[in-house]
DNA sequence: CGCTACGTCCGGATTACATCA
DNA sequence: AATGATGTAATCCGGACGTAG
């Protein structure tokens, strides 16, 4: 389940809010709407993913070969690099800023992979030198670890682990820009990935199914992050309207509490109080009402309607 | 069928590093 | 060159869920 927060570039923040308008003209409240979960484990997603603990399945998707990806990529994107990449040697992408990243782990393609990485390699699998590492985190390093060992034969990542474990040094890595790009891309068409799109996205982009999977769960903790701050901004303006309003309110029925002391009778009222209902608005109607609760009786009242019919009726659209 | 252990994934909080002003 | 602010990759932790025994 999740919460209903909608989308910050929809017009209005909440959808749910549209099956709720009475209750939100009433009462100033925090709504959440409950839905079903979307996310790796939905049943649509998972499917396509199979069973995430079927090594079958996660040979059959690694193998595929550079016809297979290009006829069932993860998402339709059109880089001009992509398609020429994934079926040539893996050129430089296009971006200056690649070349300044080459005291990292150089650009290799596996010997043993059919599909060659667009993108160059850049692993941050690091080991801890503060002595942070645990035993979760290690368990959690070796799944991946025998998770890339059953799927992908890549020798050069091996030995990067290898040359991390004794540098003993975290560094950590920064995607290029086609790297975020693609990633992005692939966020756009789904927030969540199954275990076979975090596979090929990682192979394509050279990185371990791991990075994207921080990479994907990062970006919705942005997202999500930032539509709060959308939301809150709604809110707050909800609440300072409704403040002004109250104010506003409680001003009137002071001048009318003033008044039924002055002049008890609404006989006597003076012309300019009757100015405040040209349009008779439900508002205006209700303050004249709370004063007839604080100040009339009700043969007060009948005398009063005589002359200030309109202000005292009942408003039009209540 | 219910229970338990295990594996996996996720969100939230946090850390730590890279970059920029 | 030093430094604080900022962005973000990576880590930690707990909870939920599915599956096998």
């Amino acid at each position: 389940m999740e919460l209903g927060l909608s989308l910050g570039d929809t017009p209005k923040p909440f959808s749910f809010l549209d099956k709720t308008q009475e209750l939100v003209n009433k009462d100033l409240g925090f709504c959440m709407a409950l839905g079903p979960r979307i996310n790796g484990r939905s049943q649509e997603r998972e499917e396509t993913g199979g069973s995430s603990s079927d090594p079958t399945i996660q040979l059959n998707i690694l193998r595929c070969s550079p016809v297979q990806i290009n006829q069932t990529p993860p998402s339709k994107l059109s880089f001009p690099w992509l398609t020429k990449n994934l079926l040539s040697e893996p050129a430089a992408p296009p971006d200056a800023n690649l070349q300044e990243r080459e005291d990292g782990p150089a650009l290799s393609s596996s010997p043993n992979s059919t599909v060659s990485s667009i993108f160059p390699m850049d692993l941050s699998l690091y080991t801890s030198h503060q002595g942070r590492g645990n035993k979760r985190d290690f368990e959690t390093r070796l799944r991946e670890m025998e998770r890339d060992e059953r799927g992908v034969s890549n020798s050069s990542r091996a030995s990067d682990h290898d040359e991390e474990e004794n540098c003993l040094v975290r560094k950590k890595l920064r995607l290029s820009k086609e790297q975020l790009a693609f990633l992005e891309e692939n966020f756009k068409e789904h927030s969540t990935l199954n275990l076979k799109e975090k596979q090929a996205l990682a192979k394509q982009l050279n990185l371990h199914p791991r990075q994207v999977e921080v990479w994907f769960q990062n970006r919705r903790a942005r997202t999500k992050l930032k539509q709060t701050e959308v939301d809150c901004e709604y809110l707050k303006k909800c609440c300072e309207t409704l403040t002004e309003e109250n104010r506003r309110l409680q001003k009137e029925l002071q001048e009318l509490r003033a008044l039924k002391t002055s002049q008890p009778f609404y006989k006597q009222l003076p012309a300019t109080t009757l100015t405040m209902c040209p349009s008779c608005e439900w508002r205006v109607a209700s303050a004249a009402a709370s004063a007839i609760n604080i100040t009339a009786s009700a043969a007060t009242i009948t005398a009063a309607t005589d002359n200030t019919t309109l202000c005292l009726s009942k408003p039009r659209s209540l």
